[in-house]
DNA sequence: AATGAATGAGATTTCATTCAT
DNA sequence: GATGAATGAAATCTCATTCAT
């Protein structure tokens, strides 16, 4: 690859190529805790470090922050965990463990789980945006689960059931772990084991799951 | 002694009473589609068919109403829900059966369906009204449904589960389901079937939670 | 006199015909107290024991209400002392001393005490005021004393003093007392005994006054 | 090191310093002619020379903007005056000559002649500005005025008479000179030497308080 | 005559955005 | 590239005034 003489990468070169990352890092905390409107530059500016102005040199206007924001993280994760399940052979129930794993230490952990709340507390102000993340988030990911439910049906591992409306059942206490843990635990000391909780799930989805006849 | 009607009750004096309630109405809807901070103040006024200032004759501002609006409808069905509940002496799926039917219902035409997006939303500008939620209605739903789970365990009806995390794993779908309403329906015109999805949630669920040995 | 049949007066009648010095006197105290601007009608109608509404029936408006005030206690008590002073006969000492009593008794107990405290205040805010209360109240006031003194002099009571600056001097602990009372007297429980300042004033200011060479 | 010239101090960081003070001199002109309600924080603005936001940067509110003006300017001339009455060893005469001719001068020139208008204007709206300027400004005065008043009677100057008392007498015309200065003088043409007034109040004064005895 | 619910103009205050340095 | 002082549009809130009852 030719970079012949990669620059020495002055500290603030470093910085100048690093800082629309750290802004939008910023904003993600400030939007999440405060939404949209009630979020000020100022804070986002003062969380990365910089100040106001600073902002208005790598994003025209608060809603393009807001909006670079709500892209970012998409499709990153999500779309190779598609692309995987299309050719995944193992079973359901490997593979909703493997899935289940990877997002419960997420929400556990990562900062990213504040996305969901904000896109909710949004959708009315951003309707492009509610319909970007159905799109590019939501229907991907019930998609794909669809399609995993329906291939366990058929392979008898999963009893007759409607596959979407089981996908949304798979979803449906991990969007809960992802609300409590933005809006719940916040304002309580008690921890809540996310982990543990989706195991729960996963165990006794794939127990109402099984086909009726068969020997445990 | 001569009292023949009621009261004088000239007309303004009947609307004063309506007033509050009207303005709640209207709030509720405002503060759903845009949150507390974008909504305006007019806004609210004109759906409730009166002007700003008619709002602060009966709140002293705008965050009283967001907050009367927040505690307005709490408590009513799910308190005496609660009642019967600790009282009921028929079986878990029963119970459930009945209890997700209505609020199915709920989530399918109701108003309040709202609420929920709206704390979610606030939570961050808002912690008492977060806390407020967590103890009054939260609380108290986990509590009541964990109580029934435990009775079924008890009687046999259910598998040696964690009550509490069950319970959860209970409520996760109706979570969703308000989620999907508040937030994805409104911007696509494909329907979803709540009462549907919630019935199927059921029934895997109180399948996933047979006892092993159970013939059906 | 010929009023044959004096109405019965009943007493919602005698109200009626009270009502407009009523309100008057309630706007006193609350104009005194908050100024013009930051007087509120609801303010001074709760005072008078009336709602909002009523006053309207009266006064056109808040800048007439206050207007009305600013001229109702014009000249009563001033005028006719105006013209006894033309006439009268007596020294000035004496003049002065039943003059300074009076006026003492009034700042100590009377309501109107604080009406100059509202012209100070508003003066800016309604020059015609001002500038009426000039000419009806000060130039009058001063007018008189400039004329007592003036005869002072010429009777030799007085030494050679320029009569209009004496008669500002004359005034002047008027003036402060008056001030006092309105402004710094409800701040603090100590009681100021403006008789005996006044008295002390004249003491001081007649001796002042004294001719040269005069024995005592 | 070179440091050849103080500061970069770029041309607006002196603006900055001194804003605040533009600020509060534009404030006591507006507040003085309007009163704290009815000043509009665009006329300050205006006046300053900048617009409504921009006090903002320098005040958190129109009231601190008040208050900061109500305290900016006391204890400066007063505190040193008392400080050097009590060393005075000089007559009373000569003491009251310096005094009232300083004095005199500023309110014939002076901006600051207008505060005492607005601590009068807004003592029933701001008690503690009241309490602030007793405490500050009119006890510290009187207490100097009657500490020298007593020494004069101590050494024979003046007659036997109640110093807190005389004190007043000394400083009513003053406090006369003031209001007519900032209520009476706006509205008309005429001017007043209020310098040669009060310089015939100390001559009547001094005059008035002379031992009974005293060859002249 | 009196009420008091309703109005809406106008004030304070906030904050995204600009721009001289 | 970064700063932060300044702007001004837009929101909340107040209250004089109106008017149906």
């Amino acid at each position: 690859m030719s970079v012949p003489h990669e620059k020495p990468a002055r500290s603030w070169s470093r910085r100048k190529q690093a800082r629309p990352g750290e802004i939008l890092d910023a904003a993600l905390t400030v939007f999440a805790e405060k939404g949209f409107a009630a979020a000020r530059m100022e804070d986002i500016a003062a969380r990365a470090g910089v100040t106001k102005g600073t902002i208005y040199l790598y994003f025209p206007s608060k809603e393009e922050v807001f909006k670079s924001l709500a892209r970012k993280h998409v499709g990153d994760t999500l779309v190779n965990a598609a692309e995987q399940a299309r050719q995944y052979e193992g079973s359901v129930r490997e593979f909703l463990t493997i899935l289940l794993t990877v997002v419960g230490n997420k929400i556990q952990h990562g900062e990213v789980a504040v996305l969901p709340k904000i896109i909710i507390a949004e959708s009315g102000n951003f309707p492009e945006l509610a319909r970007f993340w159905r799109t590019e988030v939501i229907d991907k990911a019930l998609g794909m689960l669809t399609g995993v439910i329906a291939k366990g049906i058929e392979r008898g591992e999963v009893r007759q059931v409607p596959a979407e409306y089981v996908a949304r059942l798979c979803v449906a206490p991990v969007v809960m772990s992802i609300i409590w843990r933005t809006v719940i635990a916040p304002t309580d000391a008690v921890p809540f084991d996310y982990q543990k909780f989706l195991s729960l799930h996963l165990d006794v989805l794939l127990k109402g799951l099984e086909p009726e006849g068969r020997k445990p």
